[in-house]
DNA sequence: TATGAATGAGTATTCATTCAT
DNA sequence: TATGAATGAATACTCATTCAT
């Protein structure tokens, strides 16, 4: 389906999306019906469809949508000249601080692991991040600045498991620490995690 | 609902429960319904509440009983004698394998973060893994083997999402290295993560 | 199903049937389940067709005996010798006392009107009660004691129901006054709407 | 759930209640299944849900419709003018009249009286009939048209025990009689009941 | 007699999706 | 674009009844 819409239409559309991200976050993907969306929005439930085709559709859109501005809030805040593990670093910080700010994100990010209805959808770009970091790791380890004996895999698993971790900590609201506090918190744990060879030096 | 049961009753209730606990695995605890489980099972769909009040019920009981095993299994690896770090590194590299055998558990746990209905069952313990780490993370730091300058909350945060992500990990197929490795991967990691004094010494 | 009962037997049969009553009368025939009449006895729900082949069964059971107790209560307060409208007003007084003291009774009544498909067992005697009216107006009637321009059955059915709507109204507690009063009051009404010829003499 | 109806959607809603109260009034409210009543309307059965809440929201809506229309008859038929005894004639027979053109009615406050589930929505009126009456006789009794002796409670009861009696009799078809005999039977037995001071003299 | 286990048809309700206007 | 109406498949849960012991 692809419509042709007036600026009203991307607004109302942008509307449903912004409603949705929210109801995700808050109750999950399924439990949210699509009348949830609309109430919420204030719009009858037949509209839905003249913007999305599915429920699903809604769902591939907005992690799309997200997926992109938090890469891109990622490559902001990686200094290009800076050597890969300062890039893990500001990376994971950066996504620190998205999360913190876009906690509907993870509402999103979740559901891949629960319903594997979602899989096709979400596959498609799920191991993105892995590369990105294991990039970053292997160039840091052809460098000399990671020790070469450890698998390059668990550690880009590892800065992505603790970063997602946190960002669902956050959304949970078990964490009180500001945001600054924690983001700088996970830094410094994934570098350490990491071993860089001149932090024991 | 206290009910009498026979040895008998007391296999089919818990046939019941492995079979839902496999199901819940593999396809998440919304798209399974009683009568798969039921099925799977070979059994009637009312008896599904000879035994259980609700498939939330039902649940809840998974949960539970799961817990108390992953905490035994912690409970077994953590030698009393040793310094609370290592305790600690003890404890994640139980609980990579036992969650590594138990994949089924972790689908529970998925559902407790995305859907808010379950909130009230799962909350009930949700804090226990946080209390335990933080426990041992303050005893470290009064030991003066850790930092004193970190947070224990973060840092007790930081090794439950680096052993709860791992699990995630593992249950999705991500991970193709043995779990031996992974282990000892994710022991080192949160060490290296908790910064203590004598590692870099 | 006819079973030899022992001592015991004929006695848990009893506690079921009074139970049952009781339930009955509190929630109505259809809302009450038949492990509720079990629990109440404390006993299992696979004993209630020991003694019942069903649960229409057991209602029939329990209407007939009633029936049969209301009508002997009736019997015992008519004097024989007495006129056709003396006999009406003391067979409605009985009845009232023995609705206020069996108020299960008429929760069973009620069903009949609600519930088409206990037709078989309630039509059975459910015109009993008229018949006896009847035959005391018919009889008053010839006596010259009622004027023959009333319509005896809807003169029998006036009775029947003031004493059974009175009936109600004790069983739903909508009535305060002591059930002396209330009997000799339905007692007057129904003489009264009768319009006997020496009573305006 | 506050809708906005078109004009086509109350008729339907409309056509809703009128199918249910045909059914509840043929078969009773608990053996008859939404589905029927979908059936019957030639609609799908999730469209039930579009007008109503549950099936119970359907009954408590129909008994306050019905409730109203035959308040309305009662107030239409009552001469202002009137003396207190002659409109409770007036007032019953035109009840007697709407309960044998609107049979289902009877089939709800039936219920009323069988399921205690249904209470909640049903006592919130229950006792206007009583409280209409009672007015009534208490003003005749002031004005010495009722001897003061009588219970005027118990007297209201009377009348209100009679019409509705005659209402399930009709309903019933154990009456055979043309209906304007039956009203004027139904008048005339609750005046002589109340014994007016008058009608003896 | 009595128990706990098992059955299976039945029922209200939900919800994504489509339709007519 | 937008609305309210309509669909129908799906699903948790109930409950009278039967069975094995």
């Amino acid at each position: 389906m692809v419509r042709q819409l007036t600026e009203q239409g991307r607004e109302r559309k942008q509307q449903l999306l912004d409603v949705a991200a929210e109801l995700f976050a808050e109750r999950g993907y399924g439990p949210t019906r699509i009348a949830d969306i609309c109430d919420a929005a204030g719009v009858a439930k037949g509209l839905f469809y003249w913007y999305f085709d599915t429920k699903e559709a809604l769902f591939a859109e907005l992690v799309r949508h997200m997926r992109l501005r938090l890469r891109r809030a990622q490559g902001h805040a990686m200094d290009p000249a800076a050597d890969p593990v300062t890039r893990i670093r500001q990376g994971s910080e950066a996504s620190i601080h998205f999360l913190a700010e876009h906690r509907a994100f993870f509402a999103l990010v979740e559901v891949e692991r629960t319903d594997e209805r979602m899989a096709p959808v979400l596959h498609e770009g799920a191991g993105i991040y892995v590369d990105d970091v294991l990039r970053l790791v292997t160039e840091a380890q052809l460098a000399g600045q990671l020790p070469s004996d450890i698998d390059p895999t668990l550690a880009a698993l590892g800065v992505l498991g603790t970063v997602s971790s946190f960002g669902q900590y956050l959304r949970s609201g078990r964490i009180s620490a500001p945001i600054d506090d924690v983001a700088r918190f996970v830094g410094d744990w994934v570098v350490r995690g990491l071993a860089p060879v001149q932090a024991t030096a």
